[in-house]
DNA sequence: AACTCGGGGGG
DNA sequence: CCCCCAGAGTT
């Protein structure tokens, strides 16, 4: 296949050798069955939603025997399949539709939109799929087959990012056979373009997908921000000589605690022996505090305290280090961090 | 724009 | 274990 030929085109010749055409709401469905099929299968992977598909369809076979039934017993049907707030919509557009569609599926965008339950691209996929309209879907499997082929940046639920994915998914729409495309774009993202281990090889847009060109193909799309900050740990060495004075280091000007005193640090490689011997001191036991959790906007630190009790064998202490003893007062007068200031409190 | 729903599959 | 999946509604 050529660049030559449209990103539609392409897709479709795919669609007919590859593409899916044995799932159960693919054997000539019903309206109602495409709108239950895409409801099911909002964040949940198909082959979970195929059994509750049967038995939903089978209890339920159209819009009049949903708007009739309870909603226990629709909740019942949807018992481990999650998003219950679906079923529940579900349940609630049936008797919308009862009351102001002639108990039909609406035929407009705009009317679709105002179910509960139908979203953009669920209205899409019914406008597309049941009505044979041209109208864009953006789901999880469009998503990532645009991001790659145009090797489009950022997490695609950001607002702007996803604003440009509809503008992309609108632009491609091929003239006939819709429902075929919308099919397709799924199918390739499903069973091809797939998360990890993509068959770019054997993929119809792989002559012009910008990521395939970039050999940068599983980066997209780009994954949500964590939220969770990440965790660093450290370890505190708090000498504390016998006449009660302790040994402090002034923090560099630049970075975390710039400028302010807080105890020498160490990490979880470093030996505490060979560390401590530069501060001439003789220890006579080491106490391990429990762990301090300090939360910084940008990550969280673990702080391990170990209070090296010992005796002072010079004051010379290692050069150009910013090393000093001071007693506990006059520490307290220092600038300190807080969880040092704090932790100074504790000690006698 | 960020959060919530939510069980299951895959790395 | 964490991330993601045929997203939408709420704040």
């Amino acid at each position: 296949m050529t660049s030559s030929s449209t990103f539609s085109d392409r897709l479709l010749i795919w669609f007919d050798l590859y593409g899916r055409k044995d799932l159960p709401w693919q054997q000539n469905p019903t309206p109602y069955q495409v709108w239950l099929s895409e409801i099911m299968l909002q964040q949940t992977q198909v082959s979970s939603v195929i059994p509750y598909y049967q038995r939903f369809t089978n209890t339920f076979p159209d819009i009049k025997a949903l708007a009739n039934a309870s909603m226990d017993d629709v909740l019942a049907l949807w018992t481990g399949l999650g998003y219950y707030a679906r079923a529940r919509n579900l349940h609630k557009t049936a008797r919308i539709m009862i009351a102001e569609h002639q108990g039909d599926m609406p035929l407009t965008l705009e009317q679709l939109l105002a179910l509960p339950g139908i979203g953009r691209s669920t209205a899409g996929a019914i406008m597309t799929l049941a009505h044979h309209q041209n109208f864009p879907i953006l789901d999880g499997n469009v998503k990532r087959v645009l991001t790659r082929y145009f090797a489009i940046s950022g997490w695609p639920g950001n607002k702007k990012i996803e604003d440009q994915l509809w503008l992309k998914a609108t632009q491609l729409l091929p003239k006939t056979r819709i429902a075929n495309y919308i099919q397709a774009q799924m199918d390739l993202g499903a069973t091809l373009c797939t998360r990890s281990k993509p068959d770019c090889e054997h993929c119809p847009l792989n002559i012009d997908c910008q990521a395939w060109q970039q050999g940068n193909v599983t980066s997209y799309p780009t994954p949500k921000a964590k939220k969770l900050i990440p965790t660093r740990q450290t370890n505190w060495l708090i000498a504390q000589s016998i006449d009660n004075k302790i040994l402090l280091q002034q923090r560099p000007t630049h970075g975390i605690w710039g400028g302010l005193w807080s105890f020498p640090e160490i990490s979880n490689q470093d030996n505490i022996e060979l560390c401590y011997n530069q501060f001439n001191i003789d220890v006579t036991s080491i106490i391990n505090r429990p762990v301090i959790h300090h939360v910084f906007t940008h990550f969280k630190l673990d702080i391990q305290p170990h209070i090296l009790r010992c005796t002072v064998t010079s004051n010379k202490i290692a050069e150009n280090k910013n090393l000093v003893w001071y007693k506990i007062s006059d520490a307290l007068k220092l600038g300190l961090p807080s969880p040092v200031k704090s932790f100074i409190q504790t000690l006698q």
